[in-house]
DNA sequence: GTGTATTTGTTCGTATGTATC
DNA sequence: CGATACATACGAACAAATACA
């Protein structure tokens, strides 16, 4: 099993949160986070992937653009389109 | 009504920090802006004039050299002296 | 009912790399 | 070469609403 595409890699010239996001968008799109499922809060991918907030924030924000989640302030962020 | 000066001209050869920092600077002078309000956030400048964030930064800098206004810092940037 | 923790929202501070003029 | 401009990335601080013990 090869879980190169699951880590970011610092030397890539894909940004940080475009890596970020590819992780998550495969995750959504893998079905292992289905429909109103929360995503990672901004300070569990921070955690997890090693990156900073700001980081964490552009790749949810990348996904949000994409319509494939959207944000409840003070809540999370879920799978699928807004409400 | 001419609004010519309102907004930023790529095609100057003023700097773009020096053209949005001249509209702030009128936003005072002009008494839009008073005593102790705060400018625009640099998210916020960004966005009304199409510049980065640097870009931003640098007017504000601009500003703040010239003792218009001061900076608190995590705060923001508000109209008058410096305290 | 009362704190405490979590989560997102919003600021500014700083640094690096790239491109352009 | 230096100044300008943008994008990316990390850090820090605080606010506000929500969730939970």
């Amino acid at each position: 099993m090869i879980y190169v595409d699951l880590v970011v890699d610092l030397y890539s010239p894909v940004p940080l949160y475009a890596q970020v996001a590819a992780v998550l968008r495969t995750k959504i799109e893998s079905g292992e986070l289905r429909h109103l499922d929360p995503l990672p809060s901004e300070k569990s991918i921070e955690q997890e992937h090693g990156v900073s907030r700001d980081t964490a924030r552009r790749a949810i924000r990348m996904l949000r653009d994409e319509g494939l989640v959207f944000t409840i302030p003070q809540r999370g962020t879920f799978v699928g389109p807004p409400p």
